[in-house]
DNA sequence: CTTTTTTATTAACGTATGTTAACTATTGTT
DNA sequence: AACAATAGTTAACATACGTTAATAAAAAAG
C-alpha cells in the first residue's frame, strides 16, 4: 500500500531505487487517516508536513480578506500536497488543507525532509522534479486564467482532470477557476443549450 | 563578474561552495550579448538553455490564440529565466523571451545541467531550492490573481518589485497583471485622484 | 423515511475590465 | 532638427462575471 508511492518515485528518477534507499525514506513517513471535512492543514498554524495522498481526496485553499476561501490545488490518490510555504519557511500557514472525503496520507516531516534529501541524493534529484513539473503547470495555468475566459478554462479543466470532476463539489471548481458558483452554472448551462 | 551567480548560488545553499565546484559549473556557462528587442528564447523552437541575467532586462511571455501577448515573468540581473517547460521537456517552446534593455546572460544547456546535477548534488540542491521559491511566489501570485482586483495586484507588484516599475513598459506591466494597458492607465489616474 | 444541511440553479441587476478610437507624449532614426 | 514609431492617456460604450436573492436538488443526519 505504501509502494504507491514508491513507483511514484521510481517513475519520476527514471530508474529504480536501491531497496535500502526506499526503505530508509519510508522509515520517515507516518501514515495518518483523516475523515470528510477534517482539517489536514490549518491556515495560522505552522505546517510542518508534506502530505501524500494514498485514499480519498482533499485540497489546498486560501481565505483573503472579505473571508472568501480560493481552492488553489486538489490531491487525490497519488499527489503530493501541502502549504510549501509555510513547510520551507517555519512560518504560519496561509493555506489550509481540508479533506473532500475520508482521506489516508503518508506524512514526510521537515526534519525528516532534510535528512532524507542531506542522505540520499536521489531525494534531492526527486523532489526537484515534482517541483520543476509543479512549476511548469502552475505557470502554464497561470498563462490560461490571464488569456482565456472562465468557460475555456472550465473545458480544458474538464478534460484534463475527469476525476476531479467527480469527486469535487462544483463550487471548490468554481474557485479553482477564479469565478463564483452562480458563474460556473451559467457557463455550464449556455454550453448544454449550444449542443 | 561571474561572480554574481556563484553568490545567488552561495546565497541559497546558504553555505560556501568548494571552488573546484563552481568552477566545474561555471566552464559549462557560456556568456552571450542581446541586444534590446532580441528573442532570447522563441516560441516554436526548442529552448535548450536557461538563462542567468547578468545585466539588462528580459521577460518571458506567451502568445494567445488571438495573437495576444502575455507577459508572465520579468528578470533583471540575478534573476534565472527561461521557457522550462521545453528546457525540461526538448519541445517546442511555448513562451518566449525578449530583451527590454541590451542584455548579458550566463547560459547552461540541457545536457550541461544533467551533467552538473550528476555530478555535484549540491546543484541538484540549488536547483531545488530555486523551484521551490519559485513556485511558492506563483501559487501566492495566482492566489491574489483570483481573489483581489487590478488596483490592489498593481499595488503590490509596485510595493514588491519597485524595481520593474523603473525599467519595465506599463504595458508590459499591465499584461503580467492580467488587464489591458488602458485599464492600467485607469487605475493609476483613479488613484492619483484619490491622493 | 423525514428533516436538515449542503450544493446547485436561475434571473435581474451591478461593476470591473475590455473594446474602440482618437489624441498626446516619448523615444528612436535619418 | 524633423520625422516616424512606440508608448501612454482618455472617454464612450460593450461584456463577462459578480451580487443578491429566491428556489430546487441532492446529500447527510436523525
Amino acid at each position: 500500500m505504501i509502494d504507491i508511492l514508491k513507483s511514484h518515485i521510481e517513475r519520476l528518477l527514471n530508474r529504480t531505487l536501491p531497496e535500502n534507499n526506499y526503505e530508509f525514506f519510508s522509515n520517515l513517513l507516518f501514515e495518518k487517516s483523516f475523515d470528510k471535512k477534517d482539517l489536514i492543514v490549518e491556515e495560522g498554524k505552522q505546517c510542518n508536513h508534506i502530505y501524500f495522498v494514498t485514499e480519498g481526496t482533499c485540497y489546498l485553499s486560501i481565505t483573503d480578506e472579505k473571508g472568501e476561501e480560493h481552492a488553489m490545488q486538489f490531491a487525490l490518490e497519488g499527489y503530493w500536497i501541502s502549504d510549501l510555504y509555510s513547510f520551507f519557511s517555519g512560518k504560519k500557514a496561509i493555506y489550509s488543507v481540508k479533506a473532500l472525503e475520508p482521506t489516508k496520507v503518508l506524512m514526510l516531516n521537515r526534519d525528516s525532509f532534510q535528512t532524507v534529501c542531506d542522505t540520499l541524493p536521489a531525494f534531492d534529484r526527486y523532489f526537484r522534479l515534482l517541483l520543476q513539473n509543479a512549476f511548469i503547470a502552475l505557470q502554464y495555468r497561470l498563462a490560461k486564467t490571464n488569456s482565456e475566459d472562465a468557460e475555456h478554462r472550465y473545458n480544458e479543466f474538464a478534460k484534463a482532470f475527469p476525476q476531479f470532476i467527480q469527486r469535487v463539489p462544483q463550487y471548490l471548481i468554481a474557485s479553482y477557476l477564479g469565478i463564483k458558483p452562480q458563474s460556473l452554472s451559467r457557463i455550464r448551462k449556455d454550453a448544454s443549450f449550444r449542443k
